[in-house]
DNA sequence: CTGTTAGCGCGTTCAA
DNA sequence: TTGAACGCGCTAACAG
């Protein structure tokens, strides 16, 4: 059996109370005393059962981090920040995979019901948030990254998605370019329906017509890409810019690009979205906006411990949501 | 407040005990009484509060998952495999980053302690161990995954790395290369120096000199193999194959062959590890030596929930650690 | 400033 | 087959 408050206090010789004050910061405490528990402590080797601790506090020092996929340059960034922030206030972050799948989700909010975690912070896997209202249901407070869901209300860190697109936009069309074509993600995702948002406000802006044809949508994912840049190459007219609107969307056109050198894939500048460690070797690329992930990642853990706060502190109706747009940045290359 | 056993057992007109059995599936118990129970708990929509179901069983049902860094797509798909077999055991993992820091690492193993998790998978951010022996002090089996460090002995999952390096070698020295480059990350680290094994192992073999001048160390990054490559495209008389012993320094490395390109540049080849999503893009790879990452993973939380039940069992002293080496494929490009 | 005491929500005896 | 009662380790009143 592990050594408890118990044994400490008896080492000490004072009770446990006294030595739950001394782990707890508490000032009214003379420092004779303090001093002689804090050694104790040492001598004893104690650690603090967290799980007593919520059982009595019902906070948990635990927060839940939930994500489309691990594997994935864009959400761990963001799980950098979130980290970075959590772990110098004592949290624990509790990292789920929902697997691009909304059932998977569900499942994990269950698990992070459950284990008691005092907040939760999700970058949902779908425009699917009816799910998570049973963790408001439940008391805990939720910040949403990067993308916004239906069905569901709770503060939101989001990029400044269209203004991104319409920026980089513009300066392509600063430079003469004319003619644009469209790769971009599902259309159901918040943040790439803004991006296809920013796009077309731009080519309305400057007059320049929309031509269906090259405009393609797919998933998120390289081998979508791949086969959308494949699909725009085969057009009669293809265009010679083409704005992509994520990463591995990106990585995926390239890829058809080099395995498919031709007159006609030579001359294609693209200009994508988010700058990633592996972005400057990625050719074709002219321009690219670039998120503030790990930004994204600390505001939305400083945005979760207020409401944690807020929580414990008044036990009045919370503030409405909130939301926080964060400005992109455009790299040209 | 949150609904409890005890308005479960309200609800159904049974004691707590009973409600207790049905949750832990208690066989016996009747089945009128079994129903009952599920019943109301449905309708209370009672939920588990696992910090005090720990308090009385000393398991948590988390296991934590101690990495150099997230954003990382070999750390990640590890975690992926992880997360898979210890989801459908119903183990919640918390995630923490070392940051590369051995202070980081000894920081995040104390949380993980208090946390009180069940088990700790562990990719150690360098050689360094000592710091592990707090976990096993407090009960806690640890599994090390991919490298083995110095002062610590537990289970560990490891790719086979110098027959991983030897077969790529083997491979190239087969299609008629007499001359090899190397680019490696930091020997202090287990699996680079078995890579780097594996290498000098088949120049010796097939009788090739080794050449101090085209043989670079640094360390596991992107930047560092942009350096080596530099260097070793600087010397008098570079290779024009090159090994590289993980995907970023490669990425690194590439990187520099496509800022500066020539002649020289123009005819390298190398063979790296490791088989990214991405790597099929990089140029210049001829042949790539891909560990099981997901598996890995798997097999590490296969070990670990074993030690768990291990554990739980009998209270007898544990096995030896068991050391597992996973072999590498080799992929042509 | 410090000690005593009473649970937090659950699992687990021991009786019935 | 079920219920009553206790205690896991800790914190938060309330005393003193």
């Amino acid at each position: 059996m592990a050594v408890t408050v118990k044994n400490v206090a008896l080492h000490a010789g004072v009770s446990t109370a006294t030595v739950s004050r001394v782990l707890n910061d508490d000032p009214g405490i003379r420092p004779a005393t303090r001093s002689r528990v804090i050694e104790s402590i040492k001598i004893t080797g104690y650690r603090m059962n967290k799980a007593a601790r919520s059982l009595k506090t019902s906070r948990t020092g635990t927060v839940g981090l939930l994500v489309p996929e691990l594997v994935n340059d864009f959400f761990m960034t963001v799980a950098e920040g979130v980290e970075d922030i959590l772990r110098t206030e004592g949290y624990g972050v509790i990292l789920c995979n929902a697997n691009e799948d909304v059932r998977y989700e569900a499942d994990r909010i269950s698990l992070l019901i459950e284990q008691c975690v005092d907040g939760v912070i999700i970058i949902p896997t779908s425009s699917e948030g009816s799910h998570f209202s049973s963790l408001s249901d439940a008391g805990i407070p939720v910040v949403m990254v990067d993308r916004m869901v239906n069905g569901f209300k709770a503060d939101a860190v989001l990029a400044d998605n269209i203004n991104g697109a319409y920026s980089a936009m513009q300066n392509l069309i600063s430079t003469g370019c004319r003619r644009f074509g469209f790769i971009g993600g599902s259309q159901e995702l918040s943040n790439f329906r803004e991006r296809f948002e920013g796009f077309k406000r731009a080519l309305s802006d400057y007059g320049i017509p929309v031509e269906k044809d090259i405009i393609k949508f797919g998933n998120v994912h390289i081998d979508s890409g791949y086969n959308l840049m494949k699909e725009l190459m085969s057009e009669a007219n293809p265009p010679e810019n083409v704005f992509i609107a994520n990463y591995f969307l990106q990585v995926g056109a390239t890829k058809f690009l080099i395995e498919n050198s031709s007159a006609k894939t030579a001359s294609i500048h693209i200009a994508g979205f988010d700058d990633m460690s592996l972005s400057s070797i990625l050719g074709f690329s002219s321009i690219t906006v670039s998120q503030p992930m790990m930004e994204m990642g600390r505001k939305a853990a400083e945005m979760l411990l207020e409401r944690i706060e807020e929580q414990s502190a008044l036990a009045s109706a919370p503030p409405p949501p909130r939301l926080v747009r964060l400005k992109t940045t455009l790299i040209k290359h």
